[in-house]
DNA sequence: TCACTGATCGTCT
DNA sequence: GACGATCAGTGAG
């Protein structure tokens, strides 16, 4: 009889204090998620950094009801709705009091892919995944979540990478239309997971 | 492979 | 009342 050991959260004194070093960070780390229907986790394999003083962030004019999670302690979820129609997830990154955050863009499924699919009929592969839309629709993460410590052992936390992390590549976010020349988008070079233009991949 | 477009609604001005 | 950290479908090169 094999023993699965369940994976633990990371412990908040582990993440990095800042918003880039924590979106670097997060490239490897696994995303864990009890579903009714049982357990799915994945493997973060591209990320976006939103800064304090960045035009591009939901925080730059300050605390509102539904930003409130991103001045919170780093290592808490903020879940906002998009175009009004795909859920978003983020992961707060800097001190209590400060807004900012870290935008999950794409992951690669390591466990629970039948029920992925299941909530993303007709997908498979990269499809599932690969993007920030996708992958929470497919992990069922919703605005349920926003505010949760993703330290904590709860039915959605983040745990330590499962396998080695390859190189990591930069270039300028996507799809914004204010401070659209910054590069802070990071993720795992080569990954068939990720999303956007082909061209971004290769910095 | 890229460019373009419609869908859709909570949040803030 | 306008906007937006997206996606899927379509059509051109």
């Amino acid at each position: 009889m094999v023993k699965v050991r369940k994976p633990k959260p990371l412990k908040r004194a582990d993440l990095p204090t800042e918003t880039v070093a924590l979106a670097r960070f997060l490239i490897g780390a696994t995303i864990v998620h009890e579903l009714p229907e049982g357990p799915v986790a994945a493997r973060i394999v591209e990320t976006e950094a939103y800064l304090p003083d960045d035009a591009a962030s939901h925080t730059f004019r300050g605390e509102t009801k539904r930003n409130r999670p991103m001045f919170g302690e780093r290592g808490h979820a903020y879940v906002y709705l998009n175009y009004g129609v795909f859920w978003l997830f983020n992961v707060s990154s800097e001190k209590a009091g400060i807004g900012a955050g870290v935008l999950v863009r794409a992951v690669e499924p390591l466990f629970g892919v039948p029920l992925m699919q299941a909530r993303r009929p007709g997908k498979s592969g990269p499809d599932l995944t690969n993007g920030p839309g996708k992958l929470t629709l497919a992990m069922g993460i919703g605005p349920q979540h926003s505010g949760l410590d993703l330290c904590a052992r709860g039915e959605l936390f983040l745990a330590a990478p499962i396998a080695p992390t390859g190189e990591i590549g930069v270039s300028t976010r996507i799809g914004l239309t204010k401070e659209a020349h910054r590069p802070l988008r990071f993720f795992e070079r080569g990954n068939p997971f990720l999303s956007g233009p082909r061209k971004l991949n290769a910095g």
